[in-house]
DNA sequence: GTCTATACACTGATAGAC
DNA sequence: GTCTATCAGTGTATAGAC
C-alpha cells in the first residue's frame, strides 16, 4: 500500500518501517479512544514529532489515517480469530478460548463504538467499507464456529454476544483487573457452555 | 437542582418545563455518540435553538452539562434495575429478563466508551463521580442479584458480562435488529443460565 | 523526515440586545 | 428565553525551509 512512496528496495525498508510506528500509535489511540477522542496532536505527541509531520507519512489527513489502520487492524483480527478457531481444537470451548486469548493480545477493538461514534463522524463510503470488514473479520468466523458446534438457531447471536464480552474484559481499566484477563474470558466461556449452574 | 433559578411555583414549573428538554437532548445525544463527538451546536440544533441560548439553561456549560445528564441516567437506570431485580420473580432467569427489558427501554449507554473516551476527556473529580455512579448503579444490583442465586465465585464477572451483552443488544444498529431486541436478550440469558447445550 | 509558520474552520464560552 | 455578535482556543491541513 501506498508503494507510490518507495522507489528503490532499501528506500522502501525505511520508509515502510517509519510508517510503521505512524500506523502503530494512531492504531493504538484510534482503537483506545476513538476517533473524535484522538487528534492528530494526540498521535504526534506519542510519537514526539510535530503534527504537521505526519502528513508526510499519512498524506491522506487523519480520516484515510482512521480508515487505514481500521481495516489494517481488522484484516488482522480476521487472519489471527480463523487461525485460533482452527487451532483451538476439535471442542467449542477451546476453540472460544483460544479466540479469546488472540483477541486479548491484539489493542483492543471497541466495536459498539466503532458502530455509533466513530463510523458517523467519517464519510458513508469509508463507514460502509469498514463495517463490512468488521462483519466478516469477527462476526462470520465466529458465527461459523458456533454453527458447527452446537445445533441451535441465531449463531449469530451467540457470536455477538462473544464478542461483547470479550471485548469487554479487554477494555477493564487496568484496577479492575488484577487476575488475567484470559482467566476472565475462561471462566465465563465456560459458564456459556454449561451453564450458570454447572 | 439549581433550584436558585426558581424563585415563583408558577416560574418553576416552566424553567424546569423547559430545563428538562434540554437535558433530554443532551443526553440523548451524549448517550448515543459520546463527548467529545457531541457538540453543543449538535444539542441545539436538536432543540431548534441557537448554541449559546444554552448557557440559559446550562450556564456550567458543555462538561457540568455532560456530568450532570450521565449522573442523571445512572441515578435513573439505578432505581429502574433495582426495581426490576425485585419484582422479576423468584428466579435468576426472570430477574435478569426483567433487568434487560428496564435497559432496553432506557437510552442506551455505552460504558466502555464512557469509560475509555469520556472519562478522560473531563475533569478528574467529575471522571470519579461517574465511575463510582456506574458502580453502584450497575455493577452492585447484578451482583448481589448472581450473587443471590447461585453459588459461584466471582459473581461481579457474571454481573459485566450480563452488562456487556444487554449494552451490545441495545447499541445494535436498526438493520441488525428487526427482531425485537428483547427476544435477542431473553434468548442469551437463557444461555447463560441454562449454558449451550441445552 | 521533520520542522516552523500559517490559513481556515470549528468549538466552547461571554456580552449584551430584544 | 432566545437571539446576534464576538472572542480565544483548538483542530485539520498546507506551504516551504532545513
Amino acid at each position: 500500500m501506498n508503494r507510490a512512496l518507495c522507489y528503490y528496495q532499501v528506500k522502501c525498508v525505511e520508509v515502510t518501517a517509519a510508517r510503521e510506528r505512524v500506523l502503530a500509535a494512531a492504531e493504538q489511540l484510534f482503537s483506545a479512544h476513538g476517533y473524535a477522542a484522538v487528534t492528530l496532536r494526540d498521535i504526534a505527541e506519542a510519537l514526539d514529532i510535530k503534527q504537521a509531520s505526519l502528513y508526510y507519512h499519512a498524506p491522506g489527513g487523519k480520516e484515510a489515517l482512521f480508515v487505514e489502520v481500521t481495516l489494517r487492524g481488522l484484516e488482522r483480527h480476521r487472519a489471527g480469530l480463523e487461525a485460533a478457531l482452527r487451532t483451538g481444537g476439535p471442542d467449542l470451548s477451546g476453540q472460544l478460548k483460544a479466540a479469546a486469548r488472540w483477541m486479548l493480545s491484539q489493542p483492543p477493538m471497541d466495536f459498539n463504538r466503532m458502530m455509533r461514534s466513530d463510523m458517523p463522524a467519517i464519510s458513508a463510503e469509508q463507514a460502509a467499507r469498514i463495517r463490512a470488514a468488521a462483519d466478516e473479520a469477527l462476526l462470520t468466523p465466529l458465527e461459523a464456529a458456533f454453527e458447527a458446534a452446537v445445533s441451535r438457531p441465531h449463531a449469530v447471536y451467540l457470536a455477538g454476544a462473544f464478542l461483547a464480552v470479550v471485548s469487554a474484559i479487554h477494555m477493564l481499566p487496568e484496577a479492575f483487573a488484577p487476575p488475567p484477563r484470559e482467566e476472565m474470558a475462561d471462566y465465563l466461556i465456560d459458564v456459556l457452555v454449561r451453564g450458570l449452574a454447572s
